[in-house]
DNA sequence: TTGTACGCGTTATCAA
DNA sequence: TTGATAACGCGTACAA
């Protein structure tokens, strides 16, 4: 029954459900339902079964089953654009912890990359028709539609990840970037800052929306204008966001009215900024205060230390997985579309109140 | 045939062979050929089918034919322990760059984590011996072995990225890590540099052997002793390379002779011990000259910029890629078990000759 | 509690 | 060139 080659007898691989229930002496339906329901056998037999098992080094072939009760028990990461634009410095952290919560499930991890051609939107709509995976979460990006099928339609449950797909049904979680982009603002408008300089990544990306409006619901509410704050980058599309920051301070020095404070969407480019703008002979913060988003590990390294917004992301890993797997097993939280993690500011050395 | 619940027509999902073929009005097993082999079937017809299963949105189910043909088209890669120590920076190049590798040859990539415990070993095993994958990556880690199985014996073509076990027989894609440090130190001696400091990631870590027998070879070409060399870090296990620089900076200011310069086994650890040195009043390059390894882009904006040996990771998922798929395809290079991969030197300001 | 028999959706063999 | 049919390995009615 075995068809591998049993070459000296070294190969012990491949042996099937048959095997077993030969060895132990019962019908492979029995070793089925020792293995799937041990409870509803006896537990001799059970026994038997299970050392016959253990003796063959027998493994259930996971497609065998798939195919038969018509489910997978894979789960795939979609991950956004070439360069994880945004969120490149959290991605191992974000694997890490979806594929902790997804094995404890019983379920494991594909990874999908969503670049922006018909070919990998292709290749994602195959994997979800095709029954490989049983569900998705989605990093940060739109969903895939081509040529009819669309993501939305393949019945899949879905979770999206840091970007706000709630209006579209979409169960999702994110962090309170408005409101944290808000509070730092108010707070460096408390310490006496007047002039804004906003780091900005690609304009129709969703955490640039969010975080923009908090900036501006924070002067909104100090009586400032909306003038006070002077917009670089986001004309960029899709690039690292180190080169976002360096662009960004050859704006900065050809302004006449230097701002005082900078609120960047990412710490790659806080950190690619900070550096330029040292060069120019400008003290951090002495003249300028920085702020950024991220949360990256090396920012308590940068020289100043950088204050940052954490975002969480273990525990939204975790918090997706528990959403998906709710809804793969039809357990959907009644109503509830859009969790949200509250991200934590990182107050270091990068900001002060402004030179007098 | 397409069990679906028809609602409305609105659910177009889970379209089967069977309906193209009905739709198309030949058999089934034509259907399968006109998919497989083009070739061979009537344009005619081959025609017909194309358009009833475009009209259907059919999609082939991945796992019926993995059970049929007896092969996944699922590659596994297996990343090392909780924190990705010594690889954190360059995970997610690593992962695109071999994704993308793998996806051209009609593969997916599936993620494994291994810790050091039990579970996470019998999980990729069963991974293995279960057919889900037809072919495994490993990133700078042992193989995983528990109770008799073994991810050797499970007859899974393997490749190991990172971590030379060519003398295990294994496809090992590797930098010239030793070669590397060799040459830096050497530079480094050249500048007149004569007493190192050299910080390690934890000892039985195949980087931190290969990288410090670099040093000691630099030492002994220039007829040095090894005594100069002071070792930090590397009883540390698994952690964040970051608090390794930390700890390795407190060790540095107790040393009553300071070595001038600095040869970090990761860019983490140097960033950090580079900011902890600072605040102590050091400056760099003038007191300590560093350099680190990975090449992590951030490097190039500390203060000052880093010198670090960059690693080929993308050069480097491809070629481990080309190896897995030509041993899945049996197309074995003769003989060559072990590809090395040129890392690269970048010299950056935080590099300079002793003060006098 | 256990065994028999069928089917999941596809590919491969063989005949037509 | 096409079609009927038998697997692939497992789970699950149903019968015993």
């Amino acid at each position: 029954m075995n068809k591998n080659k049993d070459v000296a007898g070294e190969e012990q691989s491949g042996a099937l459900m048959a095997d077993v229930a030969r060895l132990a002496g019962v019908a492979i339906s029995t070793v089925s339902r020792a293995l799937a329901n041990p409870g509803r056998v006896n537990e001799k037999t059970r026994a038997k079964i299970n050392a016959a098992a253990r003796q063959l080094g027998y493994t259930p072939n996971a497609m065998a089953r798939g195919l038969r009760v018509g489910k997978s028990n894979i789960v795939m990461i979609i991950l956004p654009g070439s360069l994880y634009y945004g969120v490149s410095q959290i991605i191992p952290q974000v694997l890490q912890s979806i594929n902790k919560s997804l094995i404890q499930g019983g379920y494991n991890l594909m990874i999908a990359n969503l670049d922006r051609d018909e070919i990998s939107e292709r290749h994602i709509l195959d994997l979800a028709f095709g029954g490989s995976v049983r569900g998705a979460i989605i990093l940060s990006s739109k969903l895939p539609e081509v040529d009819g099928r669309s993501l939305a339609g393949s019945g899949l449950p879905i979770v999206s990840m840091l970007l706000d797909m709630s209006d579209a049904g979409l169960q999702s979680v994110v962090t309170n970037d408005r409101e944290a982009v808000r509070d730092v603002t108010a707070e460096l408008i408390r310490l006496g800052h007047r002039r804004f300089f906003y780091l900005a990544g690609p304009e129709d990306n969703y955490h640039d929306v969010e975080r923009y409006a908090g900036v501006l619901e924070a002067l909104g509410a100090a009586g400032l204008s909306e003038e006070l704050v002077h917009r670089s980058g986001g004309q960029l599309d899709y690039q690292h966001g180190f080169d976002i920051g360096v662009q960004a301070a050859d704006d900065f020095v050809q302004l006449t009215e230097k701002p005082t404070a900078v609120i960047a969407t990412s710490d790659d480019m806080a950190i690619s900024f900070v550096s330029r703008i040292q060069r120019t002979g400008l003290s951090i913060p002495d003249d300028l205060s920085v702020v950024s988003f991220d949360g990256s590990p090396v920012c308590e390294f940068s020289s100043p230390p950088l204050s940052t917004i954490e975002q969480p992301v273990e525990e939204m890993g975790r918090a997706a997985v528990d959403l998906l797997l709710d809804a793969i097993d039809q357990r959907q939280k009644a109503g509830k579309v859009r969790t949200v993690i509250r991200s934590k500011l990182i107050l270091r050395e990068s900001v002060a109140p402004p030179r007098s």
